[in-house]
DNA sequence: CGCAGCTTTTGAATCGAATCAACCCTGCCG
DNA sequence: CGGCAGGGTTGATTCGATTCAAAAGCTGCG
């Protein structure tokens, strides 16, 4: 096997005694070739080890089979679940991904778009929880293709969960329950995923005479803002105390559970709903009951959508919005018993 | 600002009234144009929107700027943490991670391997938990520099944590602690790491007249693994029940917690020792006391190591190998009241 | 034997940036 | 006034693979 990586097509092609057009062939259009020429190939190939260059072809092609992606909220198991699901689905059609984060950080998301574009990756998915009308903008002026998650505001094609649909399966769940004095937990720093959310609780309280809802406010959708939230929620008047809660994610469902599983009886004094149904919340504590919104099927689309976008299958435009159904999956957190 | 991303240097030079080598050299030798020139340049770029290919730049350079890693073990947070980490020192290098995880699966590990080769990625971090000589081999095969953690079987340089350092720490503790019936939880197949941080456990035991040790063999080092192990060590008969229990990780020390506490008392009962001190560790139901191996450090050494190999600064030549102290955490899950 | 119609193979041109020997100026010194 | 140093600039060549028009081989048939 080969030497130190100076192996070139010529080579190859010298060595198979063979012009580097057809070891070309032997790769691109292998039904030109005849057997015994590709065998001959193969040979040499192997002989010296050789590897194709990558940044040679992509020159040439004008095309990488590069991917970049952009995640916020690395800090969420989701984010990783989808990075790995994505990278699966990426995979099978022959791309890479190159996967980064900015960390919330506005200079750092320029530099790495930045970086998207010198390595002129084929498509960038973006999946952010803020505004990326800049950054669409930037890659639109470069003519990359560009799909986002979660994010329905037309910027660009997208795929996302229901989320007024999340919020509803959640509070129906609470209200089936004989919950009434529902409290919803989670941020809400002008971020339109949430709103949703909430607005789907609303939907179904609304239509529920005695029942009231208390929203507290996070910094983060982390665990350790469930906890704070936990402790905020204790501290209420007992006539506001919740029965039953719903959190903006899993993480935070997990905090409200760690701190409050310690004062209270779960489910039967407080039930509580999460949402994503990260693979963590079966594990908790008490297992989460959480409104899933299934990993495979999402990253599948987002790519499938990146991948018409790319090759110009102009599939309805501009205008490609996908929705997904995202369900509810019972867990102890809310009825008792439930465990396997 | 650019249209649609067919701009080329040679555009530029055009455009500024130079010659192509003249805005080559603006990038690489600033020093050597005229600031009039330069100004020119300037213009032009940012009239046209040019952004450097990178496909052009690596083939003429003969090198990427690009990292390859390739993680096992992605479920385990520290993962994650330790990707957001190497991320973050690596940028301020100039390089870009392509960062992939072979989820266990050998022949897929083989194809992302060649990824990195095709790629021609400068230089390689492998953070397996296996073997991995053959991978090392490959690339060494094709001239790519490696570096390894946690792995010390010198393959290849390499930045550890002292594994049974790290062991003895969490065995003294609860020693200290008064805690005589000890067991130790995580899976042994041949991890290497694992079989260290054991015998750390052990160095210390063998020290203390009246202790004794049960191991705790696992499948995974998952939160669903320690709830597993939880139900086995409660089924032990009342003598061999543990008043101290290390946890080869921390997701398996959350595991244990989750269902234990439940049952008994944490740590009045039973104290609870985890190992790398993830973020959630403080966040559990009771916060996991945790023997850390702080991150940062590690990421740093690690691409302080590879950049060395890279340039082929023979710091030690190939026999580098960094190891780093790991240091106890102490929270509620040995110590009540160690609350914030 | 010649030729149409295939199947294979060839090799020069090309992708976009980096390199570096050669060249052009200016100014300064002897 | 000629020579020289050195700051600036040039542009042909190169990196490694892909492309494609054209050439070369082959078959079978009249």
């Amino acid at each position: 096997m080969g030497r130190v990586s100076f192996v070139r097509l010529t080579d190859v092609a010298a060595r198979a005694g063979v012009s580097p057009g057809t070891v070309s062939n032997f790769f691109h259009n292998p039904s030109r070739v005849a057997e015994l020429t590709a065998e001959r190939i193969r040979a040499a190939i192997d002989d010296l080890g050789y590897v194709p260059n990558d940044a040679a072809r992509a020159l040439r092609r004008r095309e990488t089979k590069l991917i970049g992606h952009l995640a916020f909220e690395v800090a969420n198991p989701y984010s990783a679940e989808f990075v790995r699901a994505f990278d699966r689905e990426a995979r099978a059609l022959g791309y890479t991904v190159l996967n980064v984060s900015s960390e919330g950080d506005h200079e750092l998301q320029r530099t790495l778009i930045e970086t998207f574009v010198r390595q002129r990756v084929d498509g960038v998915l973006l999946t952010p929880t803020g505004g990326v009308g800049e950054t669409v903008d930037v890659l639109k002026g470069h003519g990359v293709p560009v799909v986002l998650t979660d994010n329905l505001d037309g910027a660009a094609p997208a795929v996302a969960y229901d989320d007024r649909l999340t919020g509803r399966l959640a509070a129906e769940h609470l209200v089936n329950l004989g919950r009434r004095k529902i409290a919803f937990v989670g941020n809400r720093d002008g971020v339109e995923i949430i709103a949703r959310r909430l607005q789907g609780v609303r939907d179904v309280l609304a239509g529920v005479p005695d029942s009231s809802l208390e929203v507290v406010d996070l910094e983060t959708r982390s665990v350790a803002s469930g906890r704070v939230a936990a402790q905020r929620l204790a501290a209420l008047t007992p006539d506001r105390i919740p029965d039953g809660i719903v959190a903006v994610n899993d993480p935070v469902g997990i905090g409200l559970l760690n701190v409050l599983s310690h004062r209270v009886r779960v489910p039967e004094d407080v039930a509580i709903v999460g949402i994503d149904d990260i693979e963590f919340a079966a594990e908790a504590v008490v297992p989460l009951t959480s409104v899933a919104r299934p990993i495979d099927d999402f990253a599948a689309q987002s790519l499938r959508l990146l991948h018409s976008q790319i090759h110009g299958d102009a599939t309805g435009g501009e205008r490609s919005l996908v929705v997904l159904e995202p369900r509810l999956i019972v867990r102890e957190s809310t009825v008792p018993g439930t465990a396997t």
